[in-house]
DNA sequence: CTTTAATGTCAAATAAGCTTTACTTTTAAA
DNA sequence: TTTAAAAGTAAAGCTTATTTGACATTAAAG
């Protein structure tokens, strides 16, 4: 699944650390989805979508995945 | 995180187990999260919200999870 | 060029999502 | 009221998400 993590990300001037500290979630993890190596769960997802006040479509694309 | 899965499954006379074909899960799955035991993964949150043709948003409801 | 922050990656451990099998309880219709 | 379908539940096992800790690579600024 894509994602525009690290777009909206950088956009802020955000490390992965800081975005991770906001999430409350390891630096690593900001990573691996980023590189898409996993997909966050839903809440997290959730989470996300909120930081960045968009619909959870806009930033993450199942197009596809499954 | 509460959800809308069980009201847009009965709205549409589909048993768990249809709807759990639809989806390409096992019917356990989807009693548990219309029972609210776990969240769905963020891809099957994505199948449910494309099959009902409806945001994720609008059928899960993280208001009160992490 | 060198230092330092940021990013990438890996391994081991734990937690969460999901499957299968199997059984019980509820619902509803004949 | 019996029967069958649907829903609920539970255990064991597998896969994926996430953490921590550690180290390598990249970038960018002095």
């Amino acid at each position: 699944m894509k994602n525009q993590l690290k777009l909206l990300r950088t956009q802020r001037n955000w490390t992965q650390a800081d975005l991770a500290g906001q999430l409350d979630v390891s630096r690593q993890t900001i990573n691996a989805i980023e590189k898409d190596k996993y997909d966050p769960s839903l809440p997290l997802a959730f989470k996300i979508a909120k930081l960045f006040q968009l619909p959870i479509e806009e930033i993450f694309d199942d197009s596809q995945s499954m």
